[in-house]
DNA sequence: GAAATAATGTTGACAGTGAACACATTAAAT
DNA sequence: ATTTAATGTGTTCACTGTCAACATTATTTC
């Protein structure tokens, strides 16, 4: 931890490294200025050169997250233990995945502490989250081009819809409004989300245009 | 604000009431406790006789818009200027109304500093969450019951989706992660929202029944 | 190569915060 | 009426984010 030099050399990075590390450890509270300088051995004013305040240190954090995430997601498609899935299925399990074993770093990431105003829209933060974003939309091309989905919807109505769902999913386990029993039938969380996503490829409208009924 | 009796009578709630107009004042982070016994002319020890702790206080301010956020709802459905919308539309659009208009309310409700272990399923929190909740599997059986939605699958299950959706939508709209329009086709939200609906409604699977082609 | 300049880190201070303690005042119960 | 519980006060502590003045080193420029 202790340094020869003067000038750190990496203080940036390393910041940002503890800060993960240290997100894990003690949650969204426990993550302060300070303590990040004290982790990387160097005063507590010393971040201010790399950042603007404590909450441009935190942009830096959650726009690592968006970093990891769009990994995860793209090491899921990966899988070959998850060949049987479609790609849908894999990028919404990496996408689950990575919010259920690093909660605090996923609450961060869309917390509000970051980003209130989208008057930059060139921060690293939302390119990060872009690129992320972007992951999804190529899987949504390639479902549609093994016909797995829908082809006559456009690519970006299709990824605002299911990054929609698989977020709000992910947030409402996490704040546990999904775990009672009592309002869900009893699934395990893995039931309950297969069970979603085929009631969602399906569609939840009446059958306003009667199939030829199969029997 | 001055008080005449060394008792306040009413502090509790008047502690979460000043919480919520504070909130949308400064807000996540210029809630403090600190400053809302100031606002209630109380000294800063005097909230620890009704809260455990910051986060408690924070937890109570949550449990409020929960209750806010289903009054919200409920007063959407029965807009009459709503008269032409599906129950699932007008709740949805009650949803996203109290999130936009209480963002910094929304995300607190939402921002993990508010029930992180669902030790305590009996919190009040968790109570307004459930009640709110309610409200949309209540909304779910009268769409199935009008015919507007599938009737074949559970209630709950619906009400998982929905919500899931509903909420991610909403919390990547206030992210700003919705708004570039390089990727959406240059809709206004309004549209965005009504094209997601529409295609939820119909499903995004690859129509397994090819329907007899136009042209 | 030496001097000027920019980048980076330090020290010390300040105000604001959550939290705890002993104590004061009032309401409620006996 | 007296005891007891509930509620609010004053004070203190450790910690935090932030800043200004200063120190050290890296980088550029002559």
């Amino acid at each position: 931890m202790a340094r020869a030099s003067y000038h750190h050399g990496r203080l940036r990075e390393t910041l940002v490294a503890h800060g993960v590390l240290l997100l894990a450890q003690k949650g969204i509270e426990g993550l302060s200025l300070r303590t990040l300088a004290r982790k990387a051995g160097v005063s507590p004013a010393a971040p201010y050169r790399h950042f603007k305040n404590a909450q441009a240190l935190a942009e830096a954090i959650a726009a690592e997250g968006f970093t990891r995430l769009r990994s995860t997601m793209l090491a899921t498609m990966a899988d070959p233990l998850l060949a049987g899935r479609t790609p849908l299925e894999r990028i919404g399990m990496g996408y689950l995945s990575f919010a259920q074993r690093h909660p605090d770093h996923f609450q961060l990431m869309f917390s509000g502490r970051v980003c209130p105003d989208p008057g930059q829209p060139e921060s690293a933060l939302h390119q990060a989250g872009q690129a992320a974003f972007q992951a999804l939309t190529d899987t949504i091309v390639e479902a549609q081009r093994q016909g797995l989905v829908a082809a006559d919807v456009s690519p970006a109505e299709l990824a605002v819809v299911s990054w929609s769902f698989i977020h709000g999913f992910a947030t409402l386990l996490l704040a546990g409004f999904l775990d009672p029993q009592e309002l869900n039938p009893g699934l395990s969380q893995a039931e309950l989300a297969d069970a979603c996503q085929k009631l969602i490829r399906r569609g939840w409208g009446q059958k306003s245009t009667p199939k030829p009924r199969r029997r």
